[in-house]
DNA sequence: TCTTGACAAACGAACGTTCGTTTGTGGTAT
DNA sequence: ATACCACAAACGAACGTTCGTTTGTCAAGA
């Protein structure tokens, strides 16, 4: 027989593609098994249950941006350096694992208390370190001072977010503009300034 | 008996508020008919199928957000005046029909191919009244000339979609100031305007 | 030989839905 | 006012199917 057997990190990353397209409930385990190859109960060779799936995706998920984050804040830039570091960072994360991305942002509600609050305080402390950085660019004066530190980071990673129901890898736009862009709207807006000195 | 009866209406609120808060796939019609004191087979007295409700759901959110931009558009302002009242008008159908609108961003996918291929198209024409108010901006020359109408209007439109996710109405911050919050960081960014005479 | 991965059958529970029946209500004829 | 009827709403049992999961078996690598 040439087929190779399936680890359970197929299985895992199997999960995270389909939970990302047809949602936690639904996707079946017999659904989940074909798309390995298998029947759906050959599956409980290798996990426990089908939620222990989802928890592994959606903890790999939350990892991955945190991750990402703490090499984003080792530079010794400035604030505007640092929140391009973490757009640039979010958008390598969810470009490089979209699947894994959709399902934790997606289906980590389906999850029960104990491990949707594991899940939130992991996205509370990934968001604090977007405002955490948007305040110190407020104290260093590059930001306005009338911009409120937990509402922006609140709308960039709205943005961030949003990436993974629009974008397409063939869609002409490549992850560096993508961040440029983001970075553009974030810190300048779409107004163009009062001129003030024309010649 | 006290009870009052349930009409359709009643049904298709209470499946607009489950299928958001549990996803489409994860509400039986069991557990709908126990929000409403009904037993899930009560149900098919009203309605034919448990997908009609969810399209009947998702239209409601198309509808929604549709006749919202009609009424923004009718200004006679400028492009700033209707990108804001896009904004404010967005806002709106989100806070007064969270549960429809819920229902809406995240369960439309579950629809079969052809509902699906509808709302896919109301939400294009949706987001085109966001573009061409900014590339009327941009010909106006109130907006930046190298703002790109179509990835701007994605990004405003993902920190729109995304406040069903983290708004509370009872967090202290009213509409008024969201959508001020909002359309500020659209049009001015977060960055201080370079100052011309330091010191 | 022992371990592993997959099979295939089977389990009980839950699914969406159907069906025949009961119940409550409002209008009409008495 | 009372009796009647038509109808819509809800019941409750049951349908066939699918669900997640368990179990016992067996072939193949180590």
């Amino acid at each position: 027989m040439v087929t190779t057997r399936n680890t359970r990190e197929d299985i895992v990353a199997a999960a995270g593609r389909m939970f990302a397209d047809k949602g936690y409930h639904g996707t079946s385990m017999r659904d989940l098994g074909g798309e390995l190859g298998l029947l759906g109960s050959s599956l409980y060779s290798h996990i426990d249950s089908k939620e222990d799936l989802l928890v592994e995706v959606v903890d790999e998920g939350a990892r991955l941006f945190l991750d990402a984050s703490d090499r984003a804040m080792t530079g010794d830039g400035g604030a505007e350096q640092k929140l391009r570091a973490l757009i640039a960072g979010h958008v390598d994360v969810v470009l490089d694992h979209l699947d894994v991305v959709r399902t934790y942002l997606n289906e980590a509600r389906m999850l029960d208390e104990s491990h949707r609050a594991r899940v939130v305080s992991a996205r509370d402390e990934y968001e604090s370190r977007f405002r955490d950085v948007i305040s110190q660019g407020v104290e260093e004066g590059v930001f306005r001072s009338d911009v409120d530190a937990k509402i922006t980071s609140i709308f960039i990673l709205s943005i961030l977010n949003a990436i993974e129901r629009w974008y397409r890898p063939d869609g002409g736009l490549d992850r560096t503009s993508l961040v440029e862009a983001i970075d553009r709207v974030a810190t300048s807006g779409i107004q163009k300034p009062a001129s003030r000195v024309p010649r």
